[in-house]
DNA sequence: GTCTATAGATAGATAGAC
DNA sequence: GTCTATCTATCTATAGAC
């Protein structure tokens, strides 16, 4: 509180030039990966040294750390909400599967660098939550289908355990090719994605055309 | 041919230990990502010391382009055998999905590596053939689907190309959790795989419960 | 908040003995 | 075909000047 002036932030040195590395960090860990992407590429980036980044942060990956915790904190918290409305498991479903998509749209490089180095990441000890969350995903989804077998929403034959990885897999993976800024938005893309699970892509003979966005 | 032995091959001092090494290099790739294995990693797991390494290969680059060149050029043969047959886009469409899952369950490591690693290695020269095999997986995936929704195999209001992504996608990402040696056979996963795309996981009312393997 | 300078570790790769 | 020994480059991170 004397030469280096700060606005109100969450207990580390913060405010803008940290969020705006963090940001700068977080594109590159998403576009080549957090092990190939070198402290001194971040640096370059922003414009400085190499040395200068620890003045913000004490590792590379107390970078990828901050950047993981905060996106998943507030994309739990998403889901919880969902969750809590009680809207049966379609609409909860489609519920769930929008916010993800709305998550690759405004939280892509999070998202990929979530789905790409997780992996690589959960061995270190200050990552452990990240097994948590997954487990966690794993429970919101499974609920949300073994529940919708039970009342029929979905077909009595479903494998949820493999519809799980089925659906988790396709709705992340799609951060690999979409773009922001892009012609089709957030809501087009989960809109034709809900169209494939829930009535797949054969032709039907006689019956429901095309589903429209049940918003 | 003096104190080096060799059986037959194909150009490079290949043989027996050659493949070996290979297929274990292949498996640190996969396992650890191309840039997070190195060449002691994989010594090391040969048992032997990093330089020995550089009698049987120039570099860690020319292993993974070994991997990948024999792979790809085995499921694009496998490939252009199936369309040759002239099956009708469903029978096509499951046809490659079922191979693909067979590659997944016969080619772990090769798939997991050109899934994770040709983003990164495609930026070398020597690894452009990725991006033209990228270029023809998309040519075979939009061809079954248009002519699908040509012929009223597929809904008419299919997104073509965004209903490519999401299948390829679907039938590649399942590399990262499938397990050869699990309960489930890849026919098993494509089979069901098959139902969710191509009938949706909703419940019909009246028509089509499950489906049985076509293959 | 950034730079200079550099320590210390580890990476890919090479040369020659065995 | 493997080992010993080592070069060179590059990486994360630190210390102190400005």
């Amino acid at each position: 509180m004397s030469s280096t002036k700060q606005t109100a932030d969450s207990g580390h040195g913060s405010s803008s030039r940290r969020a705006e590395l963090l940001a700068l960090a977080g594109r590159l860990f998403a576009e080549r990966g957090f092990k190939s992407t070198t402290v001194r590429d971040i640096a370059e980036e922003a414009g400085i040294l190499s040395g200068s980044l620890y003045h913000h942060f004490d590792s590379k990956e107390s970078m990828a750390d901050e950047i993981l915790r905060s996106f998943l904190d507030e994309l739990f918290g998403t889901y919880r909400e969902i969750v809590a409305r009680d809207l049966g498991p379609r609409k909860t479903l489609e519920a769930v599967v929008a916010t993800s998509f709305e998550a690759v749209h405004n939280h892509h490089d999070e998202v990929a660098i979530f789905q790409n180095e997780a992996k690589y990441l959960v061995q270190f000890p200050r990552f452990a939550y990240l097994a948590e969350r997954n487990a966690e995903f794993h429970e919101l989804w499974t609920s949300i289908l073994s529940e919708g077998v039970r009342t029929g929403a979905f077909r009595a034959d479903l494998d949820v355990e493999l519809t799980y990885r089925f659906i988790r897999d396709t709705v992340w993976v799609a951060v690999h090719w979409y773009k922001p800024a892009g012609s089709l938005s957030a809501d087009d893309i989960a809109d034709e994605y809900l169209g494939i699970v829930l009535d797949g892509i054969a032709a039907r003979r006689g019956r429901r055309p095309a589903r429209k966005s049940a918003g």
